[in-house]
DNA sequence: GATACCGGTATCCTTTAGGATAGTAGTATC
DNA sequence: GATACTACTATCCTAAAGGATACCGGTATC
């Protein structure tokens, strides 16, 4: 007894019109950029409005200083965040999504979907078990 | 002279609805399933239907057997795809995906899309730089 | 004067990802 | 009998990711 397996009729369909391995490509260039553990989850946080480093670190929670000072740089360089800092005493920096970014709205916002329904998968399933 | 940026009004809006960091658990659930540089392709490819090993390879291009061993087994382990092994003589096997990892379809579709436009806009800005 | 907060750096370390290369058992083909 | 294909596995290696911990200069606060 074999399970019948269906196809992503969508995607097959976007596949034969468009070239596939175009496809590959595509999201090929976007996980270059947008690689690690850290990128999207950073950018999802600042979509709430302009953040100080700190307030990022806790906001995230278990990332470090290092390790934070590094991805922002990243960002900063592919041009999805900018760097103000402003002359208060003390000086405060804060890290803010540039235009661009928004660019990935559709991105993140199916992304969050389905990690939020994976996880319930998830949960479910191991509920299921018991 | 300091450059307006604008955030993100959508996500903006969404995240003040359903509480950010309900969000980027979503989206860090997400990437620690699909992490890395071949599963979302991987999926992606398999997505124009069922593919034996070495034309996933082929398909792709540069990964090694060892890679696209680990990064199948992963996927299977996750449901994203089933093996199936036909008796031929020489045996034959195939990947196909699960009915499963249909629901990232509209994942894999926006990151192409934004993947596919980020390539030309590296492209233009790299010209205009010339 | 001690402590605490901010925005990070510096140093060290472990783990993982991922690549290069070679090889294997089985079959088929010339 | 040599060669080639399939579906991998084994071994070795490097580079990068990421984490732990400590620290720094500056300021403010108690």
């Amino acid at each position: 007894m074999e399970t019948q397996v269906k196809i992503s009729s969508e995607l097959e369909r976007n596949c034969a019109r468009l070239n596939c391995s175009e496809g590959v490509a595509g999201i090929r260039d976007a996980l270059y950029v947008l690689n690690g553990k850290w990128k999207l989850p950073l950018i999802f946080t600042l979509s709430g409005g302009p953040m100080r480093f700190k307030d990022i670190q806790r906001s995230i929670g278990d990332i470090t200083p290092k390790v934070l000072s590094k991805e922002l740089k990243e960002l900063e360089l592919n041009e999805f965040i900018v760097r103000n800092i402003y002359s208060t005493t003390p000086v405060t920096v804060t890290y803010q999504l540039t235009p661009y970014s928004q660019s990935l709205d559709k991105v993140l916002l199916e992304l969050k979907d389905w990690g939020t329904k994976h996880r319930q998968r998830i949960v479910a399933s191991r509920k299921s078990k018991l």
